[in-house]
DNA sequence: GTTGGGAGACTGACCAGTCAGTCTGAAGGG
DNA sequence: CCCTTCAGACTGACTGGTCAGTCTCCCAAC
């Protein structure tokens, strides 16, 4: 009994390890950038060594690549339910600015290196971010073709509006980053929803609005 | 008279080797980033050698802050002369977009230096970036103070606005970096320029339209 | 001869990755 | 229980390639 307990302890604390490198690489590359950011830095900030962290890591690009791939995962997940829970173009807009901002709010370092450093690196890291966008973009236009049909927006090219309104948001966000303000990040939801939406000739009538 | 003309031909034979050096270091700054490029590939793409690119400048970062700061001052100016031109809020603001778009279309890998890769460069490297961008917001949402006042637009923050507009032109232009799409890159102009406007509660009336 | 522009070999600091060695815990045998 | 063996997690000194910057030399013009 108290022996299978002890052999579960084993790999968690493999594990702990792991995520301490993790969590360390996340900082320093936050702070530095990939390319100023040398992997002793990191062995310091986790308080490990050399050979453990190349002991869980083929390389410093695939660090970087497990932090920004995890990041990137769970925002995906994160957009996909909140595209499930919401009906219309103001409720879907809201919750899918809501899960972005709030996201880069709780993970201020992955924010820097996935809107900064991310897309700075060089030409092999560049795929998911790609695809990333990619999905976003996909969610958003899907948001405003469907807005369009429904005659709640006029027609226009909805792409570029997506690929706007990704730039609207990282600009805020990079501005949050650089400033610190507003404070906290999250304050900017409702009147960036209603810059958006405006933006793309959304007229909040009497009756939606209650 | 043959010698007056050689002798004359030996500053511009200066001048030639320098701007040699740095059309080249934008050419690689922009395939590789800052950090992935070495002096080396700018001796080789400039056809002269290592002693001549330290005869013209003191680091790899001079020539870095050399290209991007040539380039800031010169959207400053156009941006200025694009000011002084226009009145009224449709104007102004479609002066500032062709500014940025048109300037972004010509110098297409100062475009990539400058929207990818000076924001990841070091903090040394940002102080004249910060500028040019606090310039452009100052610009931009004197706009829209001005139109506020003038009851042209609803009131609202208007420094989130510039920001976001800021956010929405870059991403564009990142898109067409990433894509080559639209092509021509002006062609986002007029729905760019519609789309911002729209997005600050501007509704174009028939009298405004004329 | 002097000066300026430039060439390219060289230097030494840096750093990603390697690897011999250590430590710890588990398992098995006496 | 104690001892031995082994596997896996980890350590940190080391290696060698890289590269920004230096230095000496060359050449041409005056």
């Amino acid at each position: 009994m108290a022996t299978a307990i002890e052999r579960l302890g084993r790999p968690s604390q493999r594990e702990e390890t792991r995520r301490k490198i993790l969590e360390s690489a996340a900082q320093v590359f936050a702070d530095k950038g990939f390319y100023r950011s040398v992997v002793d830095d990191i062995v310091k900030a986790s308080g490990t060594s050399k050979g453990a962290v190349y002991f869980y890591f083929d390389s410093k690009e695939q660090i970087f690549m497990s932090l920004v791939e995890d990041y990137a995962a769970t925002v995906a997940q994160e957009l996909q339910v909140a595209v499930h829970r919401s009906r219309g173009l103001i409720a879907e807009v809201e919750a899918t600015v809501a899960t972005l901002i709030r996201n880069f709010q709780a993970h201020r370092t992955l924010a820097k290196i996935v809107l900064v450093d991310w897309p700075a690196a060089g030409a092999e890291f560049q795929g998911k971010r790609i695809a990333l966008k990619t999905m976003l973009v996909e969610v958003l236009r899907g948001y405003l073709d469907r807005a369009v049909q429904d005659g709640k927006i006029p027609a226009q090219d909805t792409e570029m509006a997506a690929y706007a309104w990704i730039g609207a948001i990282g600009e805020i966000v990079a501005r949050w980053l650089n400033t610190g303000k507003p404070n906290p990040l999250d304050e900017v939801l409702a009147p960036l929803t209603r810059l958006l939406l405006s933006s793309v000739g959304f007229v909040a009538s009497p009756a939606a609005a209650r």
